[in-house]
DNA sequence: TTAGTGACAGGCA
DNA sequence: CTGCCTGCCACTA
């Protein structure tokens, strides 16, 4: 049980993490996994998403991959995803991938981030 | 219980 | 810079 404890926690790590991106901000799955403790759970983090976004009310279209694209299909949720990106001002570039030198988003940079707003 | 799958990531050609 | 291959982990058939 100390083991399904952990992955509570993960689990709940990975929740507060997400609905702590800032607006008009993304960040990949990889680096919410290391965040809420598992450098291996980038996985887990998608498969969270899918499961409990809607029902905690979370901002999951700020979650993109390690390359900065959308990982859903088109068709599969892809075009509803890059309109809400659209709509926070983040910008996608023809190939469909976000800059993350403008829009990415460092929990360790968030005292900055406040401090210019 | 084993095999297959996926809203991923990093290294290599 | 782009595409392919391998590693990781939880869940499903």
């Amino acid at each position: 049980m100390e083991l399904k404890n952990n992955m509570q926690n993960f689990t709940k790590a990975v929740i507060e993490t997400i609905s702590r991106i800032p607006r008009g901000k993304v960040i990949s799955y990889g680096r919410i996994a290391l965040i809420a403790g598992n450098p291996f759970g980038a996985r887990q983090v998608s498969r969270i998403l899918h499961a409990m976004s809607q029902k905690h009310n979370l901002p999951w279209h700020r979650v993109i991959n390690s390359k900065g694209m959308i990982s859903l299909p088109t068709g599969g949720g892809y075009e509803g995803q890059r309109r809400l990106l659209e709509e926070e001002g983040i910008a996608l570039d023809e190939k469909g991938r976000i800059d993350f030198e403008i829009f990415g988003w460092d929990p360790g940079k968030i005292a900055l981030y406040h401090s210019i707003t």
